[in-house]
DNA sequence: CTGAAAGCGCTTACAG
DNA sequence: CTGAAAGCGCTTACAG
């Protein structure tokens, strides 16, 4: 039996007060008295009542709802914690403060543009949050020409007006190069994401520069797209050829773990013939054998992070980008000194 | 620069009509001629125009949103596979119909059931899915009292009057035992998921029934949160008892591979000395090594055919339950004959 | 501090 | 087929 939905008319009758006051007294606005609004929220509690999210929205507040749009497929979705990790703590954020999340995923950059601006047209959400920045992003203008308040999870470069939260991904790369170099790795390789994503640039660009720095000979990067298929294949090519890598970097965790069978498959034991380092932590690195090393950092607070800086944007708060901590080296049982027999011999 | 965003006003105005017919165009009703309706969807395209969600959800149409409360920790949710997959395929079944994903986290059913009630107060979301249905659910008479559509996914048991998509648990894991009966194992054992959720319990009454039925000793099962750690835990606990199983099913993806590091830490070959199955199928499962035999389905389609049914409820049909596919076992290289020593001796 | 009223942007009977 | 108008449930100036 469907039970008949009180409106703020309801409640107003119940308490002897207009409607005007029982907005107010919901909205902790002066114009009621004390006494009166805690009879008000008494009757609204005892009915069960919720104001309309359409009506309130359409009277000129807000829609308390913001927007995350997702281009990766399914599968890649499904398999990478990080995505959900962030939904995670983006929602946790949003929730405390009572605002809805609304998820769409998209198949490309034009569905995504698409989407915001159908969100913006509908009134839908308040705000959007953006990932997977890319070089020359097209939704940045795009944003930027709506007014629709949004918040890049990423950069610190390419983001235009809108403000940002970016951790240092370059130095955390430099960071893993350094301490393998210190274990005595010579020939590090590293399997990259999608070279258009602008953290996959930047952490390609640190390696080399870091291998640069200490002089270490070719610093071999394959790009992948971060699935597990990519990441066996690369870590075959690169474990199949001449100078094969004593280590490897990999852009997130589920190529590491593709690599390690791979490198299992092709008769190598890790970390004595191989080292790896996971590029995400998640506790998939922790479950495969030997746990791998790996480069974590608090993805939920992350994404809350974020969150509570949309919400400040959308408040009409002057938000700046904002610095999370870089994601750090947690040492496992996937990294340790490089066999002798294929040191580089001093020349 | 804030663009303004135009509203039905501004269609009509540019379109030379009323704003009623400007609504019957977009509606695809009657009442307006064709060459009207399609000036109309031109101008509409031209100035970039959408119909206020907030507008339409007040005057009575739906808020075109359906709603998804999941019960489960961040770090659970970022691991497992299954539920990104699920909303993956919800998601993209909603948005071919221009529905909304609206999606928040709960720590409990409590927390579940007052987001299910304010959804409704709110009139913010035209329905609901269910996932994760327990013995005496309480959200079901909720949601019943409420007449908030719902579509539980999970059953065919204590759904109440509510519909639901559900497949047939039992006679997947009754398929897993009987092939690794086939196999030559006797003494199999299984890790399962939170006895609370009615798909773990049917799944554990099904495991019992079918060893039963074999004539197998000792149907062991050991429960479990679905986490690594303790799958991991279960597994050492299971493969250091004195009647060692010589396979062992796992409830999902994750604590299959935990169980399969813990072997190997433990010295034993698997499939050689132990086989092991993955309760859900997922990308993960081929990227360890051993690649892992698992019990698998498309669950993306999954969502997709509960996504349909819940829209078809909201558009007021009668729905009934769909059974969706089984579980289909894919077989990889986790498992095997058992080792003859270990084989009990015919009495 | 309180009440009556306009208005947000749609949809939908209701007359023409 | 078309137009004028009421109404959805709120918020918020505006008088009292």
């Amino acid at each position: 039996m469907a039970v008949k939905r009180p409106t703020i008319a309801d409640v107003a009758r119940r308490a002897g007060v207009s409607k005007g006051s029982v907005s107010y007294a919901l909205n902790g606005q002066p114009g009621v008295s004390e006494a009166t609004r805690r009879r008000i929220l008494a009757v609204a509690a005892e009915i069960g009542f919720s104001r309309s999210s359409a009506a309130r929205a359409l009277s000129g507040a807000t829609a308390n709802a913001v927007g995350l749009a997702l281009c990766r497929s399914a599968r890649t979705l499904g398999i990478e914690p990080f995505f959900m990790e962030l939904i995670s703590g983006v929602e946790a954020e949003l929730s405390a403060r009572s605002y809805a999340l609304t998820l769409q995923m998209v198949t490309d950059q034009d569905a995504e543009i698409a989407v915001h601006r159908r969100w913006w047209g509908e009134r839908r959400v308040d705000g959007v949050l953006v990932c997977d920045l890319r070089a020359d992003d097209r939704r940045v203008p795009v944003l930027e020409e709506l007014g629709l308040p949004a918040v890049v999870i990423g950069g610190p470069e390419g983001t235009g007006t809108l403000p940002n939260v970016w951790s240092d991904d370059a130095a955390a790369v430099m960071d893993t190069v350094n301490y393998l170099a210190a274990l005595g790795h010579r020939r590090i390789a590293r399997v990259g994401g999608l070279p258009d994503l602008l953290h996959a640039a930047v952490r390609g660009t640190a390696f080399t520069e870091a291998c640069r720095r200490l002089d270490l000979p070719a610093a071999v990067t394959v790009s992948s797209d971060y699935t597990g298929e990519e990441g066996a294949q690369a870590t075959r090519r690169l474990l199949s050829s001449s100078a094969r890598p004593t280590a490897i970097i990999y852009d997130n965790d589920v190529m590491a773990i593709a690599g390690l069978s791979v490198a299992q498959e092709m008769g190598l034991a890790v970390p004595v013939d191989l080292s790896i380092v996971a590029g995400d932590d998640s506790p998939l690195c922790r479950l495969v054998h030997p746990s791998l090393t790996a480069l974590g950092r608090d993805t939920p607070a992350y994404g809350g992070q974020a969150a509570r800086q949309l919400l400040a944007v959308i408040g009409g708060a002057a938000v700046d980008a904002v610095q999370a901590e870089s994601a750090q080296l947690t040492l496992r049982g996937s990294t340790a000194p490089p066999p002798r027999a294929t040191g580089t011999a001093p020349s």
